[in-house]
DNA sequence: CCTACCGATCGGTAGG
DNA sequence: CCTACCGATCGGTAGG
């Protein structure tokens, strides 16, 4: 039985999809190149690539583990309040941290990887677009959720507030990677509450 | 005189940037290779180079007629508007318009280049936040303007507004180019509209 | 998981 | 502006 060698090449496999979700955090998913890889994690670029197949596979393997820590990060924190404004209240204060707190090295991802691929075709890009589409729907149900139990006013639009939500998102990517700017988790959970009329 | 000769290389200059800008909006600035390009302009790569001596000076180049489309689609119809939310109204309208209307193949060139640029270091990432962090003080003196004349509400925050409007356009070159969303510009403005309260 | 290698392409240069 | 070329690096494979 081949047990113990499928264990540990599963462990190195999320060593390097893990790396890779850091550096191309940074620099990119297209920068991130198999030898280089192999270089920090002090293997050959064979012993890399073989536990994939291609590079596109490689970068399909590294935005599923993006996507957990996403998923870990923002998402599990609010799995438990009570869906509506509440668990709304708890995304927007996970989110806001996750942001800028070093989960990415690069800041999230997600973000990076869709204005990097958005301008493209191929599995990468779908991916990424569904991912965020699937995070998407779920702001929209808890806004239309928040707003059937009357926690929200009627005439909110649970399409344009997720839509902000996402923008000041990308914002607070932007502001904190570009211009290190330490208000910009700050300014987020502002502009989400705002958003929200939780200010 | 090497007049003639002089205009000539100045124009095919010219020829070479606003191409690398089209495919720079679409693909990277990194992904715009001088043989590909060659490619595209009929040229050969070391007629394309010569123009800039090396791959940096073209990426400069090429967001310095970046820089000057943005200006010229948002910043020059809103010149001439008086001073203070007629003319953030101005802007609005235009910037939301600017980032969905093709003015780039692929979407605002600025928007994408920061997220592609945030993780490295040197003169293309300094020229790129030098240029949006002037953007935002333009955006906060023109707040600043509306406030001292009574036309914002006292307690408005100059730089928090600018970050959301900064936001909601990262937002909305983020649903029209990973989603293709034909709602972008219209939630784009809406959002703009209602963050200065004129909605 | 390794070494050794492949063809393609990169940025850039020499010489004209 | 061109042809012809350089060393480096890319993704990927053969064979073990």
């Amino acid at each position: 039985m081949p047990r113990r060698s499928a264990i540990e090449a599963q462990r190195t496999k999320e060593t390097i999809t893990r790396r890779a979700s850091d550096v191309a955090s940074l620099e990119g998913l297209e920068r991130l190149t198999i030898g280089r890889l192999a270089g920090d994690l002090e293997m050959s670029k064979a012993g890399v690539i073989g536990h994939f197949g291609t590079k596109e596979a490689l970068q399909l393997a590294t935005l599923e583990d993006a996507i957990a820590r996403f998923t870990e990060h923002v998402w599990l924190p609010a799995a438990t309040s009570p869906a509506g404004v509440e668990r709304l209240r708890t995304i927007v204060r996970a989110w806001s941290t996750y942001l800028t707190d070093g989960t990415f090295p690069g800041g999230c991802f997600l973000t990076a990887a869709s204005f990097e691929f958005d301008g493209r075709s191929g599995a990468v890009r779908d991916r990424i677009a569904s991912a965020l589409r699937q995070w998407t729907e779920v702001l929209v149900d808890e806004v239309r959720t928040a707003v059937d139990a009357g926690e929200l006013p009627a005439d909110t639009d649970p399409e344009q507030v997720a839509f902000e939500l996402q923008a000041l998102a990308a914002g607070a990517t932007q502001t904190a990677q570009l211009h290190h700017d330490p208000a910009s988790s700050r300014r987020c959970r502002h502009g989400m509450q705002r958003c929200l009329g939780l200010a």
